[in-house]
DNA sequence: TTTTAGCACTGGCAAATTAAAAGTGCTAAA
DNA sequence: TTTAGCACTTTTAATTTGCCAGTGCTAAAA
């Protein structure tokens, strides 16, 4: 693709980028410093090599994916973030007595504000967490809480009804032998370490064992399957976005980021900023995810935009850039 | 209003709600045994009377608010359940080691799927929840986690970041003397007694009594804010009705939805089933919300289902009836 | 060889037109 | 009090129309 190529490309993706119309060949003379016919004939030539689409026969031009992707491959520089907008992010990170998750959750949201798009965080329990501490609290005779504390300070807990069998005491000395011999245990293995250096130890121990033994193995089996974690910044965002006009497509589209079978599809192990655009994710051909991993200090996870497959992509690309710079400080 | 009239106004009603077309005088004929025209000077005695509308001059007639008020407080008969639905809820109470909210929770999510409105529900802390346990979990130097466990068998965690001039041990010491004084307390009296109890205790024993003590008020009021708990179920069903079918509409109904400050004010005290219907709620004017309170063990909240005033408001308050006798149960 | 002016042509869109369908209100008779 | 009959109203969908934005092609200019 020559020079002219490019920035013609550039131009119509950048103006329908921001105002969702289809791009005629007059409207870019100034910029592209020639007349209409010849911006014509490029036209033509980026449409048969797959970078422009028509609406109909004789509409402006619009970005197809492939040019989308040519675009942010080839053509888009970062944008430089307006510095209010930074500073909102920055100063959520000098708040000294946040903890980092929650300081993400804060500028995903924010960054759901300044974009209209959907945010994302996907927690994920890094596989060097391991076990801290597991308390049993008991609340009355029926009834009891399990805390399960993890290294990074990540705390699940669950009310348990205490079986008609069992002494509450018990659970509780099954618990205090469970912290002797399973703290610093990575949280994966803890279900299999159950299996193997518990249920030994306890069967001449406790009485009604295997219901005891039982009801932690279920609990350990919920704080597994809840494992990541999911917030959401602007869900309704969606909503706002020109080409989701359809009631039927946004429904199709909320529906998918409610199901967290999808949802966790995101998880990014990339350092980069990854761009995924129409069919290449899950969710709809018109929409981009734009997404990143974080680590620090125990903590890790993916940060994600979703929002139109038009969507500002310099901007959200530099938010995210930006945003993770902050987080691994 | 006679008995012909009711008749008239339960047909209109219920057509209506089953499918949302208007409903003309010759439809009726068969239902009410006498001729359209007869059917027609009742129609427009009705409409006089407010409880009809019509959507032009010459269309059938759809209930106004009055009329489905009307109906749900005089016409309207309880619906039985189908067996297999009330079977679904009942089989979820009868699991033991389910907590009686996570029953709750499960239950409105199958609400919303059998029929396609959206459940909240709304946890609140009792007043006679009292602050149960406070721990202190150190995780590294700098950070340390605090849980707070209520009577009723609810966790609150936050991580905490320790300022730079305390030390760990003196949290820890402070935690000591809080689970010395303030359990059994009222937890909306935490905050005023850490006061006037708290404080002065501290001031000579730690150091740096200052920092440790906002860093715990900080959390308190923390805890205070989210103090009642919102569970969403079938949060995309308002998608699926067709008197939503201007996206402009829906946003702004879910965004209400979002909007804690305006879900909160769903939360009832009343002990039967309420009906809230078009300007009667927050949400929308064609928008309405049935609910009802709970309590149960300490536990108490609020059940609430949302979805268009052409709702299936018998089958809607049977299904929170049942649901509530199983949770009182 | 590349660029440009000019012009015929195309599809979309909005406003206007039309015809059919659904339903009402009113009148007069049963 | 109920009903049959009929004129009238509005909606809805389909069609028509003119206009507009924009294209593709051709032939001339650079």
């Amino acid at each position: 693709m020559n020079e002219r190529q490019k920035l013609l490309l550039k131009e119509i993706v950048e103006s329908y980028i921001k105002d969702a119309h289809p791009v005629g060949s007059k409207a870019l003379v100034q910029k592209l410093k020639c007349s209409s016919a010849t911006i014509r004939n490029e036209m033509s030539v980026l449409e048969d090599l797959g970078y422009l689409e028509k609406t109909h026969t004789s509409s402006g031009r619009i970005p197809s994916k492939k040019g989308y992707k040519y675009y942010v491959d080839n053509i888009m520089k970062p944008k430089e973030l307006n510095g209010e907008e930074m500073l909102k992010l920055e100063t959520i990170f000098s708040n000294t007595n946040l903890v980092i998750s929650d300081a993400i959750k804060e500028c995903m949201e924010i960054i759901s504000e300044i974009t209209n798009y959907t945010s994302i965080v996907l927690g994920k329990d890094s596989e060097y967490n391991t076990l801290k501490q597991l308390n049993i609290i008991p609340i009355d005779e029926k009834k009891l809480v399990v805390l399960l504390v993890v290294s990074n300070g990540h705390v699940e807990n669950k009310q348990v009804i205490v079986p008609d069998d069992v002494d509450v005491r018990e659970i509780v000395k099954v618990s205090e032998i469970i912290n002797k011999h399973l703290i610093g245990t990575p949280i994966k293995e803890v279900s299999s370490k159950m299996e193997f250096e518990i249920k030994p130890r306890i069967q001449t121990l406790i009485k009604e064992y295997e219901s005891v033994y039982a009801m932690f193995q279920n609990v350990f089996n919920d704080f597994a399957e809840k494992n990541s974690s999911v917030f959401y910044g602007g869900r309704t965002n969606m909503l706002k976005q020109p080409e989701f006009d359809e009631v039927d497509k946004v429904k199709n589209i909320m529906e998918k980021l409610e199901d967290y079978e999808i949802v966790k599809k995101i998880e990014s192990n990339e350092d980069g900023v990854n761009i995924y655009i129409g069919e290449e994710n899950e969710f709809d051909k018109d929409v981009t995810v734009v997404k990143t991993s974080y680590k620090a200090h125990g903590e890790e996870g993916t940060i994600a935009i979703i929002g139109p497959t038009r969507m500002e992509y310099d901007k959200v690309v530099t938010l995210l850039e930006f945003l993770k710079s902050q987080i691994e400080r």
